[in-house]
DNA sequence: TTTGTTCAGGTAAACGTTTACCCAGCAAGA
DNA sequence: TCTTGCTGGGTAAACGTTTACCTGAACAAA
């Protein structure tokens, strides 16, 4: 256990009167390579000099190193942030690497991670929240490892893929709205361009529709992509009470955070919430149940998320097909 | 641009007709090693063949990565998700990049990915609140690059530290209380054994005493650590209603999370907030002034860490004694 | 006895970089 | 003319692993 500054496996084969190579093959378990006495010593030697295999060299060989890329488009949104950290516990459990990083929604920092990742021969990128860029086309189309976790690809919606079904959530909260006797529907969209904003609201006029409540274009509010979702909901809302002949009383905001920012400017204006306007959130925060219970919100399963990013890998490492895992979500309806 | 699979030094070399020691000093831009002509060839070739130095290979040779290790101990907290946000962005700027661990506050956990992180050659470990733990005293013992956040190495609090005056900080929230005539002041604690936690409280209490306000050991409630900081907080609301004679009209709320639970505990009660019982939290949540109006708390700058990490990891990295960075706090009251 | 087969182990060649060292040419100063 | 110093470049040795291949045994079957 004294941690010299640098044992490396020469120390460990000499202490134990072997190789490298029998260090190295008793080291990782290869079986009828060592007899039992020379194992028992190379591991005896490996114990007294705390010695630990450095990564970069076992990478360098392999061509293939441990580090699993997340690429998220924007940790400040906690949804992401503990999807994160789900993805994060479960690959450690597969004994992998999790590198963070954040792109910020803008598809040059995007490229620039994912070329950055390839030079780390990280064994798997996953994009939580892809957005559209040259290299991760080219990348599609070199066939690399490739997850998209929440939205799906933006060149090709067939690649493997974890998230919820947004098409079933959307059409969930158009339910709920019918269900409350909800005349009027609006909604507050942020990011554009994601698969799954789109899905949902999608599924959410068509439902509406189906109920003969057609929801109006200007009842449905997206306004500059890179503020504060909280900024987009707050300032929204004014745009949809003055809609005319008849304002919403039912908003589905595209994200918690969009709600939040809703619900502050509703509460300016003296405007019950849900008694007035009823406000439908979605990823369902977990700080809703303390902070927010005038919110209704589809309740996505972060905790999940990261078992199914790792069976999905798991899966494409084998060399199967595409998979997809579509994870379970409910409308959690508040008070 | 074609990016082949794996364009090596060597094809670079090949396409430039020159020797990879040639295009390696040239990628580097090591001076005076290279005519401007044979320089513009290799450049020529890197562009042509997509080139891109495979990081493990110069992390093999340097005897160091460009990987920075972020142990934090609880990701669940926004506030530790809000600084790992900024430590990654401005980690980015250097050119590093972050590997991003969850310890879940257990020594086991730190262990093993301290162990980890040294084989991965990572150039620095960043210990966003720290735990005692064996292999970190041996680290840190052994000299290796750390850099505490937020808490202070639990074994010696003279190591590199970015944070906040969490002394100042707890005077301040007591001083607050003065000034609004709260008779009688209570708190509820977190985490135990973290420095940050210990001084804030500490200062708390000698503030309150210098004013002839007696803090008494029952007025501070710490329930089990491993509970979600919202259930502590909602747990720890009935012990401190119960004290008699008098029970605490002010509450110093260790974490904005543990206020979310006292609130609604306190809601539960019909008691009003800040009306009746005044809280105060800590580390003040972006989404505070949006879901939380009632909440005072004292605003910890995360996105300010990034910039102050990385300012201290080069100090140390040249060489400089240990030092450290102190942020600016401010008490954000509500309403 | 011959022929295989399995076990236990060693040698050395990768993997992709960087860099210490060597060398040749050339210009300037003594 | 002889040093000295700089420039432009190549050769090869690391860095720490893993693993293809080779060599002897021991042993069983033919």
């Amino acid at each position: 256990m004294t941690s010299d500054p640098a044992a490396s496996l020469i120390q460990v084969a000499a202490r134990a009167g072997v190789s490298i190579a029998t260090a190295s093959r008793v080291i990782n378990g290869i079986a009828n390579r060592a007899s039992a006495a020379t194992a028992a010593r190379v591991h005896e030697a490996v114990a007294e000099l705390g010695y630990r295999p450095i990564s970069v060299g076992r990478a360098l060989r392999h061509g293939r190193s441990r580090l699993v890329a997340l690429l998220a488009a924007n940790l400040a949104n906690p949804t992401m942030a503990a999807i994160a950290a789900s993805v994060e516990a479960a690959l450690r459990r597969e004994g992998l690497i999790m590198v963070l990083c954040d792109t910020h929604e803008r598809p040059k920092v995007q490229d620039e991670y994912l070329l950055e990742m390839r030079a780390q021969l990280a064994c798997a990128t996953v994009l939580l929240g892809a957005v559209p860029s040259p290299q991760l086309a080219a990348m599609e189309a070199a066939n690399e490892t490739l997850l998209f976790v929440n939205r799906r690809s933006p060149h090709d919606p067939t690649r493997p893929f974890v998230g919820i079904d947004n098409i079933s959530a959307g059409r969930e909260v158009a339910t709920f709205f019918l269900d409350r006797n909800i005349p009027v529907a609006g909604a507050i969209q942020g990011s554009l361009g994601s698969s799954a904003t789109a899905d949902r609201l999608t599924a959410f006029r068509a439902r509406l529709a189906a109920a003969g409540q057609k929801l109006a274009d200007s009842h449905v509010v997206s306004i500059a992509d890179d503020l504060d979702h909280m900024v987009i909901g707050y300032r929204s809302v004014d745009a949809l009470l003055a809609q005319t002949p008849a304002r919403p009383c039912g908003i589905f905001c595209l994200s918690d955070l969009i709600a939040y920012g809703a619900h502050r400017r509703l509460t300016e204006h003296g405007i019950a919430v849900p008694g007035e306007v009823c406000l439908v959130g979605f990823d369902d925060n977990p700080l809703n149940d303390w902070v927010a219970p005038w919110l209704s919100s589809v309740r996505v399963p972060y905790a999940a998320f990261g078992a199914a990013v790792v069976q999905v890998l798991r899966d494409l490492w084998a060399g199967e097909p595409a998979s997809a895992r579509i994870l379970p979500h409910a409308l959690v309806a508040r008070p």
